[in-house]
DNA sequence: GTGAAAGCGCTAACAG
DNA sequence: CTGTTAGCGCTTTCAC
C-alpha cells in the first residue's frame, strides 16, 4: 500500500507538503503541487481512509435507516440517497430497522448506536416508527434528516404535506361525482396517517358528503391490511358497495386491488380505488393507480441536500422543514 | 469521547491490560479482568472503529453491489444480507452499479474501487454484468462473494441452476397440456439467460414439442421488455395465440400480464403465464403467478455464510459454488 | 500476568 | 511556502 510517505519521498518534499498539495492547493507552489501530484499519481497513492478518519473525525459515510427495504415504498428513497451521496463521495449504510436482526426489540435505537459509533457523519431516517429517536440523535450528537413527518421540529426533515394532500384526493373523487367513498386509513398512532385522515375527511365534508364512518378502516400501511380491508368491503358492504375508496398507502391499495380480484369485484368497473403516495412499481401494477403524494427520490434528493447543508457548514441554524410538492396522477382505477 | 487510556486509569492498569482483557481474556488474571469490565461498563467505553481499523486492518464494513435497489428482486437480498451481517456485527454498505452516480460510465469499478479504498472486509456482488469484475477484485485482494451465476469459478459464489429450473418449468407447461410456449428470454450475452434458455427448450424438445423459434423474444429483464413482448406477441400472434409464454424474469413476467390486461388478453384465460424467480412481491399481484426459482434470501443468506467462512478464516481453498435448491410453485397465472 | 513503547497513516499547529 | 513535530485511539511485540 503506498503511503503518504511515499509519495513524499518520490515528490522530494516533506508528508506535510504532500497533504497541503493535496488539502489545501493554496498552501503550496505550483511547481510543488505539480510534482506532488505527478508522484501520487504515479504512485496511484489514496489516501487511507481509516487514518483520515481518525485523525479528523469524518469518515464520509452516512447512515440510512428504513423500516424494510422490501417495503416497495423504500428502494426509490435508498436510490436516490445512495446516489446523491455516492456523487459527492459520500457511502451509504443501510440499515433496516424493523427486521429482527437478532438484536432483541430496540434494535432501532441499536442500530442508531451502531452508527454513531461508526463516526458516520450524518443519518437520514426514513422511518415513521423512529420519529421518537430525535432525542438519542440529538444526545449522541448526530446531525441527522427525518423524511416524513416529525411533530415536534425538533431536527431538520422533509415531507409532503399529508394534510393537503389527502384533501386534494378527497376533492377530485368529489369532483368524480363520488359520494360514499370508503377510507382506508394508517395507524392512528403515527400522526401523519392522522393527518392525512383529517385532510380527506375535510375534503369530504367541506363539499358536503361528509365522510360515513362505517366506512373507514384503520390498516397498517402494509399490503395484508389491504387485503383485510377488502375482505371488509365485501363482507360488510357487499350489497352496496360504495362507489370509491382511498388507501391511505400505496401497498394497501396493491393488497387492496389484489384481494377484489379474488373476490371477484372489478376496478374500477364496481368501485374505484385511489391512494396516497406514488411509486415507480405502480406502473406496472393494473388496473393503473390514481394517486397523490410526491414520488419518493424527490425526499431522498431533499434529505441528503439539507444533510449536506449541515456537514459542510453551509447551514447552521434551528431545524428546517423541508414541504415536497405533490400532485395528483389521474389513471384508470378511479 | 471516553478512551481505552481512561478506562486503564480507572481501572489502574495499562492500556495494554485493558485490550487484553477485551481481545484476549486469557492473557488476563481474572480480578483484573472483572476490573476493566467494570471500568469499561462506567464509563461506558466503546473502543473507536477508526482506530482499531487503522491498527488491524479490518473495518467490519462488507460493501454490497447490486444494479438496481428499484428492480423488485433487490430488496429481498439486500434485506436477507444486511440481517445476516448485522447480527454479526458488520455494517453494510449499499451500491447501485447500474446508475449513473456522476462517475461516468464505468461506475461499477469505481466503486469497487471505492470500497477497497474504504478497506472494506468483503464485497458482495449481486449483479450479473459485473461478473466481470471477479479478476478486478482477484488484483485488488478484496475477498467476495458474487450472487448468481459466475461462468469461470474463479471466485467463491452462490446461485440456483438456472438450467434445471429452466428445464423444470418447461416440463411442469408440458404437463399442463401446452405444446405451443412463448419464451422471452433474458439478454444473450448473459450466460446465466442463456442456461435458462438452453433448460426451458430441452424440457421442450424432450418432450417432443421443440420451440418454435418464432415464438422466442429476446428482452432486457426488465418491465419494459415485458411489455413489448406482450405487444409483439398480441401483434405477431393475436390470431392464434401460444397457450403459454414464459418469461425469464419476474419483471419480464410482471410487464407481460400489465400490458396483456391493456389489451384485453385475458391470463390464464387467453393465455398462461410462467416466471423464472421468486419475489415475495408477487404474492399482491394478480393473477398470481406460476413460478420456479428459490427465494432470493436464501441466496443473500448463503453469500454471508460464504463470506465470512473466509473472513474469519474458517475457509481457505480454492472458489466454491453453492448451489441453493430451486421450487416450482403452482399458481393460478399458468 | 502485566506494562512500556512503537507505530498503523494521516492532518494540523507551529516554526522557520 | 515548506518542514518538524505531535498526536488521533488502538493493538501488539517485546521485555520484565
Amino acid at each position: 500500500m503506498t503511503t503518504i510517505g511515499k509519495v513524499a519521498q518520490r515528490a522530494g518534499v516533506s508528508q506535510t507538503t504532500v497533504s497541503h498539495a493535496l488539502n489545501h492547493a493554496d498552501r503550496v507552489s505550483p511547481e510543488i503541487r505539480e510534482r506532488v501530484l505527478k508522484a501520487v499519481e504515479e504512485l496511484g497513492y489514496r489516501p487511507n481512509p481509516q487514518a483520515q478518519s481518525l485523525r479528523t473525525g469524518k469518515t464520509n459515510i452516512v447512515a440510512l435507516m428504513v423500516p424494510d427495504i422490501c417495503n416497495p415504498y423504500y428502494p426509490e428513497i435508498v436510490l436516490s440517497i445512495q446516489t446523491a451521496l455516492g456523487e459527492v463521495g459520500l457511502d451509504t449504510l443501510v440499515y433496516n430497522t424493523d427486521v429482527p436482526g437478532g438484536r432483541g426489540a430496540n434494535h432501532a435505537a441499536d442500530y442508531l448506536r451502531q452508527a454513531r459509533r461508526k463516526r458516520v457523519d450524518g443519518v437520514i431516517i426514513a422511518d415513521a416508527a423512529l420519529f421518537g429517536l430525535h432525542a438519542e440523535l440529538k444526545d449522541l450528537g448526530l446531525t441527522g434528516v427525518f423524511i416524513g413527518g416529525l411533530d415536534n421540529g425538533a431536527m431538520d426533515s422533509v415531507g409532503v404535506d399529508n394534510f393537503q394532500a389527502a384533501y386534494r384526493m378527497g376533492q377530485y373523487l368529489i369532483e368524480k361525482g363520488h359520494r360514499r367513498i370508503a377510507h382506508v386509513t394508517g395507524p392512528s398512532h403515527f400522526s401523519f396517517a392522522r393527518e392525512r385522515k383529517a385532510g380527506f375527511e375535510k375534503a369530504l365534508a367541506d363539499a358536503g358528503a361528509p365522510v360515513d364512518p362505517s366506512l373507514v378502516f384503520e390498516g397498517s400501511f402494509l399490503s395484508p391490511s389491504g387485503h383485510d380491508a377488502a375482505n371488509w368491503l365485501v363482507e360488510k358492504h357487499g350489497n352496496s358497495l360504495p362507489t370509491a375508496a382511498f388507501a391511505a398507502s400505496p401497498l394497501m391499495a396493491i393488497g387492496l386491488l389484489a384481494q377484489l380480484y379474488d373476490r371477484k369485484v372489478q376496478v374500477p368497473r364496481d368501485i374505484s380505488i385511489a391512494a396516497y403516495d406514488r411509486l415507480s412499481l405502480l406502473d406496472d401494477i393494473r388496473p393503473r393507480l390514481t394517486t397523490v403524494g410526491c414520488a419518493p427520490a424527490a425526499l431522498g434528493r431533499a434529505a441528503v441536500a439539507m444533510l449536506r447543508d449541515r456537514l459542510e457548514g453551509r447551514f447552521k441554524g434551528p431545524p428546517r422543514r423541508e414541504v415536497i410538492p405533490f400532485e395528483l396522477l389521474e389513471r384508470e382505477s378511479a
